[in-house]
DNA sequence: TATAGTCGGTTCATTATTCGAACCATTGGT
DNA sequence: ACCAATGGTTCGAATAATGAACCGACTATA
């Protein structure tokens, strides 16, 4: 690994939960060298993407991300374009969409659309993480994943997010082929007890997964009609968004057959 | 410079101008080795913060800083309390009112608010870049960064904005220390033609000085009363939003006292 | 108040990583 | 057919990263 990937994976270690960070302890979770953490944290701060909290005290992210965040929105407007596909996905299910992006070996969110259709909804939260092995849009990516990155996300310990979450490599394995198959993967309570979640992969201009659009639904609300439907409209959204991103899907990638559209027109 | 901070480095190449550029001209802009740019381009690229536009084709800042910039504006709403701030500086001037951040040896816009009170108004544009010479609020941080960075500054070249542009490092020397009697840099057209602008460093927990706060109005339209209560507004404001945001004004910085506080109370 | 364990930050000889000139294979214009 | 670009690759030389040990400052404990 560069020295310059370890730079930025030190970034990776700020989230939500552990907002800020200080040197010992960010050597400790990174498993470098005290010094070398403070040189590199050193540079970071330089540039703007870390600061220090107080005087001689802990980390945080710095303001340097305002700046480049907007000039990659001004370019490539992916949070918008996102936000107005998911709200018509949402719009057109009655459930909750959203969408995340991969971003090392997990899945950060993007953007999300409510319904206001009924009383009770999936909610979701602002640059929520999303780990690969535990939730439909996890599964989604793998499926689109080269092989060795399949190997590398399972060959790390699984946690388990919820009693019905899988942490079998083997099991989460035996899954990729159909998800292949169908262009849609599916996840019951892997993330949050009582959720269904069904995801579909997004691709970029070379056809590699850059992550998944999803619709998360109450499990007490799923019928064999909302599931169809979820899938149809799920599956032409994403192919929908992944063009608009300019990406594209890859040759393998199922052509999609509405199955209720004998019900739509009838 | 570390290899950590030439890889950043080459993040700042990236403008609304240019947003997209090729390995060959990144070199040479960065007058690093092709194939150091490569490697550093391709360590970026791992971690999202670029990616390439189609096939063997240009670079482009990538996703990564979505996130990071949501969790670093969730951590610090830094452009929330900034545009708080300044809707109400502007509210109370009549004219548009905006923060920069530093970055590197640069401004870089953080946020903007317009007034309705006249027809016509400076106008901003996001994620702008603004050089520390040809602004006021490049002057105003220029008059509190440490000598060894107004030397480097301004040991590089100095390109004229307008025909009014300062362009002299001798020139711009001379005026730093009447702005750090007032805490206020004024500047008539360094930017743009016929706008003068005000502008008042903002400070960070340690009083280092992390950007400014500024007013700017079309060269028509000011008066001395006008001027005077900008100064007024601007220096209260730009104190309380350093306070705000967690910072702290230098000992040196000084105790303003409203000039036009007879004529209010009168 | 003495002590032990933190912390952020610093040093310097060793060594592993980065560097860069030269070199491909392609592409696009003349 | 040619030339001058481009993105990408190679490998010995040179440089920059590394990490154990060490500060001084703090804090909690005894």
């Amino acid at each position: 690994m560069g020295t310059t990937s370890k730079a930025l994976s030190l970034l990776n270690f700020f989230s939500r939960a552990t907002p800020q960070i200080g040197l010992s302890e960010l050597a400790r979770l990174s498993g470098l060298n005290k010094a070398t953490v403070y040189r590199l944290l050193t540079e970071l701060a330089g540039h703007g993407f870390v600061e220090q909290v107080g005087t001689g005290r802990e980390y945080r992210l710095g303001p340097a991300f305002l700046r480049l965040a907007a000039l990659r929105e001004n370019q490539v407007p992916m949070r918008e374009v996102a936000l107005q596909q998911l709200t018509q996905l949402c719009d057109a299910t009655g459930e909750t969409a959203h969408m995340s992006l991969l971003n090392g070996d997990v899945l950060s969110n993007l953007a999300y659309a409510y319904s206001n259709r009924h009383g009770t909804m999936v909610m979701m939260e602002d640059a929520e993480v999303l780990e690969l092995h535990s939730t439909g849009s996890g599964l989604a990516v793998l499926a689109y994943s080269p092989v060795s990155f399949v190997d590398e996300t399972l060959s790390a310990p699984l946690t388990a997010r919820t009693s019905q979450t899988l942490t079998d490599p083997v099991e989460i394995r035996a899954l990729l082929p159909s998800i292949r198959k169908s262009g849609i993967a599916e996840s019951t309570g892997g993330f949050e007890e009582d959720v269904i979640s069904h995801a579909v992969p997004i691709f970029d201009a070379r056809s590699a997964c850059i992550g998944a659009m999803a619709v998360a639904a109450p499990v007490s609300r799923m019928t064999d009609h909302l599931r169809q439907q979820i899938r149809d409209e799920l599956m032409a959204r994403a192919r929908h968004t992944t063009r608009i991103l300019g990406g594209f899907p890859p040759d393998s990638f199922p052509t999609y057959e509405p199955q209720n559209m004998l019900q739509k027109e009838a």
